[in-house]
DNA sequence: GTATGGCCTGATACACTGTATCATACTACA
DNA sequence: TGTAGTATGATACAGTGTATCAGGCCATAC
């Protein structure tokens, strides 16, 4: 098996293409704000993107072993706060993990789905639903300023399985 | 400051009543159920209701020192596991902490409103978000069967104060 | 009344997740 | 070149959760 062949998702795409569209838009947007995506803040991207399924920050440690020397703790989740700042990672806290964000140039809050049979989480983004909460909330006099929404259940892949 | 006087909440309610309700229903609802409610699992009940504030496991684990021995960790996630299984008490996934439950009769997965300032926590329950979510999730093809809902901001109280 | 099986708790050890702190290295800019 | 600010290395530790085995309690059956 090819390391492309890895790559390949469930629901048949090119991983690899998300892959670079992520890298390519996270080089751009840091390149606007004048953030400094460093080679090791990239690759921690690249490994976080390395599928849809959200990774653990030991996960990634452990894979940036290849490298020089094995890097800390540290290293890695100052790499995700970089990350998670620019929108570039979200993270999901039913999971203890990371997922890479397919549109960080608005800032937001996802909604995710979390698929307990493949683990693949893909992300909402629904306006309507960020609207509802916020309303709901206002109506008991709280004033929401992150939403954290994260839904279990069965991806449609894996219904039709 | 009499004991009683630190069950006060923020919001001026006499939390004693709170917690005393909280521990009938349990009681009414383990019996019902043919479920035991041991007096250890009563007892980390009782913590968890100490506020409405999410309580860490390892808080409780401290506070369950007054007994005999001091309790191991599995101990008290077997009672947090019991306990939130029949419903009584909520998992804050945000926090890694645990909330009880004010109708744990019926069945339902909460939303949750987290207040920065002064920490409490007020569960909505609103079953237009929950559908709408559903909804929302459906359109997409998933089958949504848990739901995570977990607001950050400001209560009424503290953005009045 | 004892035996058996199931559930609950004790106890030890460990795995996983995250952070505080200080030291070093790099970068950009004056 | 020097300097300030930022990024990373390195050590140590705190916080959260679980695997596993042993012992205790209780109800029911015999």
């Amino acid at each position: 098996m090819t390391d492309a062949a890895l790559h390949i998702h469930p629901t048949g795409h090119d991983h690899a293409a998300c892959v670079d569209e992520a890298l390519e838009t996270a080089e751009t947007l840091c390149v606007e704000r004048g953030a400094r995506l460093t080679p090791l803040r990239r690759r921690v991207l690249e490994l976080v993107w390395s599928s849809h399924r959200p990774v653990g920050a030991y996960d990634i440690l452990g894979r940036l072993d290849g490298s020089a020397r094995k890097p800390a703790p540290p290293t890695v989740y100052r790499a995700l706060d970089f990350l998670i700042e620019h929108g570039l990672v979200h993270r999901i806290e039913s999971m203890n993990a990371y997922l890479g964000c397919n549109h960080p140039e608005q800032s937001h809050t996802g909604q995710f789905l979390i698929c307990r049979e493949c683990g693949n989480v893909t992300e909402m983004d629904d306006d309507d639903v960020r609207q509802t909460l916020r309303r709901k909330a206002a109506e008991r006099g709280f004033d929401a300023r992150s939403q954290t929404v994260e839904l279990v259940g069965l991806c449609a892949t894996c219904r039709a399985g």
